[in-house]
Parts: C-alpha cells; structure tokens; sequence
DNA sequence: TTATAATGTCATGTT
DNA sequence: CTAACATGACATTAT
C-alpha cells in the first residue's frame, strides 16, 4: 500500500486525469499488473454507475430484493420497480450539473426564438414554449398548468371566448383550466376538406416547422457540448468509486472532486433555478437588472454568472418584457416579496401567453380600439391588471380580409408568412378598426371554443349534415392535446428534460463501456482465483498466485489477532479443532519446507503467531521461485492488497493447513466431483480431516458462487439503469415527436379558422353584403359542398355533442 | 471507535 | 437423491 501510495500522489492522479481527457492514454494497469482494474477507470474514464455511491446505494436498498433473471415473480417486479426508481433517483443526483448546462444551453436558444417570437408571432412562441416545457418540465409545473397552449402574444385573445365573451383579459387568464379545455379544439374532417376545397393560396404550412427545428437544431447542438464537463466530472468521481485497494486513490482523487465539489455548489444553485422555471429565470435576471440595490448579494454569485450569461443573449426579451411592469412593484418590499410580486407577474404572463393563440379570434366585445397602444410592446398587457389591454387586441383579425395573405400575416406571424410579418403591426390596426364592431358581433355570438370549429359547432346545421365526420379527428385532436398535457405532466413528474436526456445518452455510452470492466472489476478476485485454481487443478505442483502472494504478504504483524480469531471460529465450528490447530502452528515452518506439499506455498497464513519473521523470509523465496513470471506483478500487487489477499484465503487454508491436509484447497473446491472423490480416496484421511475437506469445498463453492451472484446483481442493476435510459431517450424522442405534431395541428387548426372565416367574409349575399359571422356560418352539404347556414339553424344535439366532447376533456 | 463497503458463510431453494 | 448452483440474510473483515 505504501508503495501504492508513494506513487500514486494526488499529484499523479491528477497529472493521469489530465492526460486522459485529452486522450492520451496513460495505462497504468499494465504497470500494475492489471490487479487495480480502477485504475483504468482512473485514467480512462470510470462508470458511472459504478461509483461507490452508487453501488452502495442500491446495493442497500436491494438487499433482499434479487433480480436474478430466473426468479420472475412478483418480487422480481417490484424489486425492478424499486430498481428502477432508485436508478432514476440516482440519475437525478447525477444530473444537477448536466441539468444546469443544458438549460443554460437550452435557454439561450429558446429565449432568441421566443424573443423573436414574442413580439410578433404566436406561433414562434409556441415553439418556444413548447420546447420549454419539453425541455423544462418543472419550468411548467411552475407557472400552474404548465400547459401551454399556443401563444398570440399581441393579439391578446383568450381562448375563453365562448365562456368568457365579454370577459376581460385578466379573467381569462385566472381561469387556466380553461384554457386546457379550449385548447382541445378538435380539427374536423370537415375542417381539412375546407382546406382542400377552399383554400388554394400559398401558405407556408412548412413555416413553423422549421421555427420548430430550428430551435431543436440548436437545442441539439447545444446539448451534444454539455456532456463534457459532466463527463469529466464523472471521470472524477469515478475515481471515488472503486474499493479497497484503490480506495486510497480514491481519496487523494477525492480532494480534487472536492475542489470540484465548491463549483457543484453554485451549480446546484442555478440547477435550482433551471428547475423552476425559465420564467423564474428571467425573474432572477429582472431582479438583477431591474433593482438597483443590487439583491445580488441575495443571488450567490455563484449562480448569476451562469444566469447572467445567457441574459446577455436575451435582455430584449426579458427585460424588455417585463420592465415595466417592474416599476408597479415597490422594490422597498422584501425579497420575498418581491418574488412573489414577480412569480405573480409570470403567472400572469404565461397565462396570457397560453391564452393568446385562440383569443385572437375571440376578440372582445369591448372593441380593440387601442391598438395602436398595443403595438410598440404588447406584452406589457400582460402585467397590467386592467382588462383593457387584452381587449385592444381583439378584433385584431376579424376584419373582412383585404386580402388574405394580409390576414394569414396577422393570425399566423411571421413563420407562416415572414414577408408579411412586418407589415402585420402597421396595415393590421386600420383594417380592423374599420371592421371592428362587425367582428366584435361576429365573435360574440360565435363558440371559439376551438380555434376553427367554433362556427361550425356553434352555429350551423353542420352536425346533421356530417356529424360523423368530425368524429375521428376530433378524438385525434382531443387525444393528441390530452396525451401532450399528460406527457408535459409526466414530464414534469420525473424533472426530467429533452436535455437531460440527451445527456443521459452520453453517460449511457459511457456507461456502456465501463459496464463490461464493471463487471470483471468485482469479479477480478475471483476470477483470479479460479484461473489460478483451474491451473493448479492440472498440475498439482503449481501453486495459486493468489495463494503466493499471501506468502509473500509479510503479514506477520497482524496475523495473531487474526490467528486468535480464527482459532475461535474453529474451536466453535469443531472444538478439537482448536488444539490441533495450535499444535500444528508449532509446525508450519516444517511443512513449508516440503515442496511435495502444495498447501505450504499457499498459506503463508501460517506463518502467523508462531512463525518467526524468519519464517516469513522463508516464505518468499520459496513463492517467488514458483512463480517467477508472476514475480513483479505479484511485487506491485501484493504490497498493495496483502489485507485483500490475505483475507481471501485465510480461513480454510489455515485449517486445512492445521489439519495436513495434503491437497490444496484450489484442488478441493474446483475439482469435479469425481476427481475430487478420487483425491480423497487416495489418501487415508480422518473423519475430521474429510469433514473439513467438504466443508472447504461446500465454502468455497459458495463464495465463488456468491462472488458471480453478486456480480450477476450488479450487471443486472447496470442493464436495468442502461434500460432505463434507453426508455427515456425514447421517451423524450417521442415526446418531442408529439409535441411537433400537435404544433402541426394547432397550426393546421389556424389556418383552417382563419381561412373558414376568410371565405366567410368575402361571400356575399344577393345584396352583396357580407354574411356575418355571427349569424351564418360556413358547412358541409351532404355532396360536399360549402354552404353558408344561418347559424339558428344549427340544431341544438350539436352543440350538446360539443359540451359532451368538452365535458369529456375535463 | 464507528461507519461502511467488501467479502465470507450459512441456510435454503432450484436446477 | 446428490451435486452444483443461486441467493437472501447474516457475519466477518477491511478501510
């Protein structure tokens, strides 16, 4: 050990660590003669989920609980169970750091598409949101719901509108829960054949997908530069994680993973942080930048230099955001406070723009005659309390298109139309204006309920005519939005982000490579031992190295204690055998004399209490002439672990030893059973001596059976944490699939709303005046066609259908 | 000295 | 039935 540690200083370690993360690779082991596998993991690199820690903690937990792949039973699932959620526990003690850096990397992305987006486009700022509750499960759980529905900042609309008609903003945006439920508009048949049948211009359907990509592109990017810091973060701890022998590495490596553990500190901090939301967030920045008396003595700076960082990608959006409301707060409340203050204002924020994509449409009733107010910063609605922000917008898009690309610019923002995103905030206002009171009546009475079915279910005849027809898509829509909910909770539940696991991808390479070293790590004794036992199995003569190295252990200081105890144990296993034992002790150096007798090479263990240090001299000549090959490795080796080595072999070699037994133990335990009864038919034995012998070879049957049990154990835990992170990268990657899908349709659903009331709007009667949207509405003719009905005419079972299906999602 | 991880041992069940 | 093996529970050892 000595030896071990006059080399291994933390000096080197660290020299060996630095040199492994830059690829050089230092083998160590060879050096060694491969008795520390840790060492390779040392330098090259450890498992994860072969820490220390990690081990033990499972370990202790599942003790009692085998998962041996034959015992499928109950147990067996609830063991896994447990498995699993301790593995998942594991994986989030891991992950602050990998947490941290993938928001950071997470957010500056988002923040510049939601930047973008928030101040023209809904749909870009869905894309943010969305990703931001894929990425940032809790960020959700921490704005209430969480759910976000498609955000139309600007314009301001509540999805309400058809509970809510006439209702302020604020109202709207208390009332969460409804904005799930509306959110579920259901995207008819009927809907994708107006499409088919109606509109024939030329809209970007593709628009905001690639907002979408975009964002995920540099999100992917992003993430793949987080795994190195954790990965060599792991390198590090995985110097923590080996056992005895390597342990004092450990420990000089661990002062470094303290150094390192100082940085965790902060890291945690803003993983706290990362964890809220990305709202709290942009909180923390506002209260940075926002009050002057500098509360950053209440932020550790630890966690603002991360915070700060991105802040500078995005002060626009933040900032500008929510500057103004800032100022309604007083900063000389409490911290606190000032927190809750600013929690509530990004309550509020979120809820607005949740409820923006669908309130479009709703326009209220109140008329949005301030616009104009509205266009320079519409977000700063959202702070206020007073209703009339959101009111302003309303009408936003219910003028009679002038032209439709004008009204798609307006309702679908720049992704979907790029080249009118700038005309949108200054030819939008005056068209509406002109057509404001029309659309306020038309809204009123219409169920925006869902973005585009809102005519057709509140008004029109449309269900008998094809009531079947909504059926499919509906349930689609209603699945697809329930399922994104209930996924964005899942999410949540398990804190766990796009991010996180793709950096849990990294760790399960990693993992996947160290598992196989993991498992020959713990089983290096015994193999060791079972090589040699084989080997010397065939020839008698040869002795085990591991027995040898005993020999070479100059243990001869501690052998006593360890002696007296042994002696004890025989005594109560087989009273006479405590006498004999002592007797023979008188001995050893005689039968360690006799070359025909294997035992002496092995069991140095004799050399014990009453061996003199002469003894001990005796003894390693005599190994080392054995097995000179083995010389050096045994010389590295042995010094190291001469506890470990000593410890193997101890017990039953002693006492077979004591009772001349004239065989090795190796002989004993690993010999079939033939063989074995050959050996002792051979040579007259005593009862006594043949009990030991099988009970040397029953015990060591059973530690080597123990040693494979217990390293079956631990690969089954590796390949249940490797399932699991397989499970949840495929769980992410569908997440995100899904969420991309219901990005399409809420876009889809869009475009059929604004193109149903595009056609709406530009029929005329015989008159040639409009048909108001408030009093007629666009359906199927039976052949297909579109025809303008009198919404009175719409028959009562539709809409009960449509409160069923409402009733349904809640 | 104590805590904890690693290993050994026993009892029991399975193959 | 025996031998070998597997494994939970406990004991011992090592650090």
């Amino acid at each position: 050990m000595l030896y071990l540690k006059k080399y291994f200083t933390e000096g080197l370690i660290q020299f060996t660590i630095l040199l492994s993360l830059i690829g050089v690779r230092v083998d160590v082991d060879t050096y060694l003669s491969s008795q520390f596998p840790p060492l390779r993991e040392i330098i090259l690199g450890p498992s994860s989920a072969y820490t220390q820690t990690q081990f033990h903690n499972l370990r202790n937990t599942l003790d009692g609980y085998g998962i041996h792949p034959k015992s499928v039973d109950l147990d067996y699932f609830f063991a896994s169970r447990r498995l699993l959620n301790q593995v998942r526990s594991l994986d989030h003690l891991r992950v602050p750091t990998t947490e941290l850096s993938t928001w950071l990397v997470h957010r500056d992305p988002e923040s510049v598409v939601s930047a973008a987006g928030q101040s023209s486009s809904s749909i870009a700022l869905d894309n943010g949101a969305s990703l931001e509750d894929v990425s940032n499960p809790e960020g959700s759980a921490m704005r209430g719901g969480g759910t976000s529905v498609d955000g139309l900042p600007e314009s301001g609309y509540s999805l309400n509108g058809e509970e809510t008609l006439g209702a302020v903003a604020p109202q709207d945006s208390q009332d969460q829960g409804s904005h799930l439920e509306d959110c579920n508009d259901d995207l008819t048949k009927e809907d994708i054949d107006l499409i088919d049948i109606l509109w024939r211009q030329d809209i970007d359907l593709g628009a905001g997908r690639e907002v979408f990509d975009y964002s995920s592109r540099q999100k992917e990017n992003e993430v793949d530069k987080c795994p190195l810091p954790e990965q060599n973060e792991q390198g590090v701890d995985g110097q923590e994680s080996w056992r005895n022998g390597v342990n004092r590495q450990g420990r000089q490596s661990h002062t470094q993973v303290d150094g390192e553990t100082g940085e965790s500190i902060p890291e945690e901090l803003a993983d706290l942080g990362a964890q809220t939301s990305l709202s709290l967030q942009e909180c923390l920045r506002l209260l940075e930048a926002t009050f002057p008396f500098g509360d950053e003595s209440e932020f550790p700076d630890t966690v603002s230099p991360e915070l700060r960082e991105p802040s500078s990608e995005e002060p626009s959006t933040s900032q500008g955001l929510l500057s103004p409301l800032l100022p309604q707060s007083e900063p000389s409340l409490d911290l606190e406070q000032q927190w809750q203050d600013i929690m509530a204002i990004m309550e509020l924020q979120d809820m607005e723009v949740n409820s923006t994509a669908d309130s479009s449409f709703l326009s209220d009733s109140t008329g949005g005659t301030n616009n104009s107010g509205m266009e320079p910063n519409p977000l700063v609605t959202f702070g206020l309390p007073s209703p009339t922000p959101i009111n302003q917008d309303v009408s936003l898009h219910q003028a009679t298109l002038p032209s439709c690309s004008q009204e798609f610019s307006t309702l679908f923002g720049p992704e979907l139309d790029p080249r009118t995103s700038m005309e949108t905030s200054g030819s939008q206002q005056p068209t509406l204006h002109s057509n404001s009171s029309n659309i306020n009546s038309t809204f009123g009475g219409t169920n925006l309920t869902g973005l585009f079915l809102p005519p057709l279910l509140n008004g029109t005849s449309n269900s008998t005519c094809t009531p079947m027809l909504q059926d499919p898509l509906n349930s689609l829509l209603e699945e697809a939005m329930l399922d994104e909910i209930s996924l964005l909770d899942l999410a949540m539940e398990e804190g766990f982000s796009q991010a996180q696991a793709f950096q849990l991808e990294d760790e399960l390479d990693s993992d996947s490579g160290l598992s196989l070293d993991s498992s020959q790590s713990p089983a290096s004794p015994s193999s060791s031992e079972t090589s040699c036992s084989s080997s010397s199995s065939s020839s008698s003569s040869s002795t085990c190295a591991t027995f040898s190295e005993e020999g070479a252990v100059g243990y001869s200081t501690d052998s006593e204690p360890v002696l007296e105890q042994e002696e004890g144990a025989v005594g109560g296993y087989q009273p006479e055998y405590s006498k004999f034992c002592r007797m023979s002790y008188q001995d050893l150096s005689q039968f360690q004399h006799l070359p025909q007798l294997e035992n002496i090479s092995h069991n140095h263990t004799y050399n014990l209490p009453l061996s003199s240090s002469s003894d001990n001299e005796h003894l390693k000549p005599l190994n080392t002439g054995k097995k000179p090959g083995r010389d050096k490795q045994q010389q590295a080796k042995v010094q190291p672990s001469q506890d470990f080595l000593e410890k193997q072999s101890s017990r039953d070699e002693r006492r077979a030893r004591a009772m001349k037994i004239p065989f090795s133990n190796d002989k004993i335990i690993n010999l079939p059973v033939e063989e074995f009864n050959e050996l002792l038919a051979k040579h007259h034995l005593s009862e006594a001596q043949l009990a030991l012998i099988r009970d040397i070879r029953r015990r060591g049957k059973n530690k080597m059976a123990a040693q494979n049990c217990r390293k079956r154990k631990l690969d089954t835990i590796l390949n249940l944490e490797q399932d699991v992170e397989e499970l949840r990268r495929n769980k992410t990657r569908l997440l995100k699939e899904k969420m991309e899908y219901v990005r399409s349709i809420r876009q889809m659903k869009q475009k059929v709303h604004s193109l149903y009331h595009e056609v709406l709007n530009q029929l005329r009667d015989e008159d040639g005046r409009p048909y108001p949207a408030s009093e007629y509405s666009l359906q199927y003719g039976p052949d297909g066609s579109v025809l303008v009905m009198p919404r009175s005419l719409v028959p009562e079972q539709t809409r009960k259908a449509d409160k069923k299906q409402k009733d349904k999602k809640k």
